[in-house]
DNA sequence: ACCTAACCGAGACGGTACGTCGCGTCTTATA
DNA sequence: TATAAGACGCGACGTACCGTCTCGGTTAGGT
C-alpha cells in the first residue's frame, strides 16, 4: 500500500536543501530546540513539509546535517606538533573554548547532544560525525608524543584523551563551569603530569 | 481574574504525588522521554491533569522530582577512606558503573541530562540535586588525600575530580564506550598517576 | 490504547455548537461544498478542530446538523386542506419553489443531497430528517382526498406523491429546468388528472 | 513562460487513454468516488499524472468520459412501439431498473450525479450526455402515442416523461425505495391513467 | 458538628504541531 | 512532442497533547 520506496536523490533540489539548513540553524538559535518545529523550518525555508520528511526522519536529523554542513568546512588536518605537547594542547583547547562560547554554535550543538542522549541511533551518528573525528586528533597527537618519549609507553592514550576532553565538554554541556583559558591550562597541565614516563 | 495564588501544600494529596512519580518513572522507561506526556502520566496515575499542573511546571520537573525521590534514599555520607585512595575510588566507581548500567536508572537520568542541556533553569537544579552532591564526595576524598600527602598540595582537586568523573559520565551519556571495571580501573590509575606530589 | 469513549454531551459548549453551524452555513455559501473544510469552519467559528471532530464524523454531518437546525424552525403541522386539492398542492409547491430558488438554501441542500448519493449512512439521515417528513405531508393530504372521494381508492398515494415531488426535486438537483409557477401548476394538474376515481 | 497551448490530440496514446478509463472505473467501484484520486488512477493505469492532467480538467471529467465510453455502446435507436404504450414503457423501465441495480453501474453513475449537483458545468455535460438522450426517447414515444390518440393532445409530454422517470431516478439516487418491477408497473399505470384523452 | 474553601478526578475547550495524502505544476530522461 | 516517473510548494487531513478552564465530589480544618 504505502509508498516505502526511497526517493531519487539525483533529482533532489539543492536550493531547497540549503534553504532548509539555513532555516534550521537560524531557528534553533532564535527559539531553541524544543520550540523548533518541522513546520517552522519548512515555512522559513519556503519549502513544503513533505520535502523535509522526504529526506530526513526527524528534526534532529535535519539539524545534524545542517550543523555538519556548516562545521565540515573547518576540516582540520591534524593537531599542531611543535614538539611541545602542553603548548600544542593548550593552543587547540583554547580555540575550542572560544568556539564553544560562541552563541551561534551553542544552540545546535547542545540540542544535538541532548537529542542523542535519548536516541541511540542519532547519538551514533552524532558521535561518528562530530565528536569522534575531533577526539581522534588528540589521540593521534598523544600517540606521537608517546613515540618521542614525551608520554609513557604504558599510557592508554584513548583514556588520556578523554581525561582532557570530557571535563571540557561536560562543563559546557551541564553548565557546571566556565570554559576559561585558566581552566584549560590547568586541565592540560594536570593531565600531562600523569602521562610522563615513570622515572 | 485568574487565580495566580500558590496552592496550599498542606492539603496536598500524598497518594496522588506518589502515583504521579510511579507513573512518570514507569512511563519514561516504557516509551522514552520524548513520548512521555503529562496526559499520559495523569491517566496512568489515575489523576487529573490539573493536579500535575498545580504542582509542577513541566514534565521535566515532574521527572526530576520523581527521580530524586527514588535516588535520595541512597544518600551516602561520604566515600570510604581506607587509606588506599586508588582502591577507594575504584570501589566506588565500580559500584557507580553498575548503577549506570541498570536499565531502570538509565531512562530518567538520560532524559534529565538531555533536558538540562536545553533548559538552563532545569540544568541548575539537576546539577545541584543530582550531580554536584556526588562530585563533592570525590572532591572531599581527594582533599583528605591531599592532607595525608598522597596527593600533591598544588593539585586543583576540583579539576582532578572532573578528570575522574567526566570521562565516566561522558562515555555513558554519549554511548562512546562501555563502563567496564577495566575502564574504571585504568581511569583511576591514570588520573592518580598525575596527582602524586612531585618528586 | 486509544480513547474511544464517547464525549460527555452534558458538558458541551452550546456557544461553540452555534458558532460551528453559523460558520458552516456561511462558508458553504461562500466557497461551495468542495472547498468547505473542517479547518475553515473551525477557524471561522473560533473553535479548535478537535471540538468539531469530537462531535461530528465529517463535514457532511456538520452541515446536515447545521442545515437541520435552521430548517427545523419551519416545522409545518400539515398541508392546507381547503377542500380543493389542486389549489392546495399548487399553493404549497409554489412556496417550495420559492424556497428552492433561494440562494442561501441551495448550497447546503445541494451539497447534502450530493454527499448522500455517495454515502449510504448519510443519505438515510438526510432522507429521514429532511425529505421524508415533507413527503409524508403530501401522502397524508392525498390520503385525506382519497377519503373524500376526490382521489381514487385504488391509487397508491405514496407513488402519487413521488409523481408530484420527484420531477420537482430532480429538475432542481440536476438543473434540467426552472422551477416556475407554470411548471408547478402543469405538474399538479397532470398528476391529479390521473388520480381521480375512474368513471 | 507557462505552456498554455492545447495538446496535439493526433499524437495521443490510445493505450494510455484506455488504461485510464479502466483504472478509473475499477477504482471508483473499489474505493468510492470520494477516495478516488488522480494519483491513484495514474498509478493503477501505469501512466504519468501529467498524462491525465493534459487531457482532463478533473477526476469528474475523467470518470464522465470513462463511463460514457462504456455506456455509449448501448446506444438505442428508440423505444419499442408495439402499439401498447403501457407494455412498451414497462418493458423498458424494467430493463432500466435491472441496469440501475447492477453494482458496476451504480458507483460511477451515483458519483457523477452527485458531482454534478455541486458543479454546474459538469452537470450540464452529464445531463446532455447521459440523461437527456434517454429522456428524449420517452418524450418521443409519448408524442407518438399522442398522434395515435392514446395520449391526450393537451398533455405536456415533457412533464409526463418526468412524472415517469424522476420518481424512478429519485428513489435510486436517494435510496428512498427499491426499484422493483412492481414499482415500475404501478408507476407506469398511474402515470398513464392521467394521460388518456378526456372523455 | 457543621461550613466552606481547597484539592481532587474528569474532561471539554482553543490551540499548535504532528506526519500523511493528494493536489496541480514542474523537470528529467526515454522513445 | 507525448510519455512514465516523480520532486516540488502547498493545503487539508485527522490525531495527539498542550495548558486553561469548568464541573461535581470529596476532604479537611476553623468556628
Amino acid at each position: 500500500m504505502a509508498n516505502t520506496s526511497t526517493p531519487d536523490s539525483s533529482r533532489r533540489s539543492e536550493r531547497s536543501r540549503r534553504a532548509i539548513f539555513d532555516a534550521a540553524l537560524a531557528l534553533v538559535g532564535e527559539v531553541g530546540y524544543d520550540k523548533l518545529t518541522i513546520e517552522g523550518i519548512a515555512s522559513r525555508a519556503g519549502v513544503g513539509k513533505q520535502t523535509i520528511y522526504r529526506w530526513w526522519p526527524s528534526k534532529a536529523a535535519v539539524l545534524l546535517d545542517a550543523f555538519t554542513a556548516t562545521v565540515d568546512d573547518y576540516d582540520t588536518k591534524g593537531l599542531p606538533d611543535t614538539g611541545d605537547l602542553a603548548a600544542d594542547l593548550k593552543f587547540v583547547l583554547r580555540a575550542t573554548a572560544d568556539e564553544f562560547n560562541d552563541p551561534a554554535f551553542q544552540a545546535p550543538y547542545r540540542a544535538l547532544a541532548a537529542a542523542g542522549a535519548n536516541d541511540e541511533e542519532l547519538s551514533r551518528t552524532f558521535v561518528a560525525r562530530l565528536s569522534e573525528p575531533g577526539t581522534r586528533l588528540y589521540v593521534d597527537r598523544l600517540r606521537a608524543a608517546q613515540e618521542t618519549g614525551e608520554v609513557g609507553a604504558d599510557i592508554d592514550v584513548r583514556i588520556a584523551a578523554e581525561m582532557l576532553l570530557s571535563p571540557f565538554s561536560q562543563r559546557w554541556l551541564m553548565r557546571t563551569g566556565e570554559l576559561t583559558y585558566d581552566f584549560v591550562d590547568t586541565l592540560v597541565d594536570q593531565v600531562l603530569r600523569g602521562l610522563r614516563p615513570r622515572g
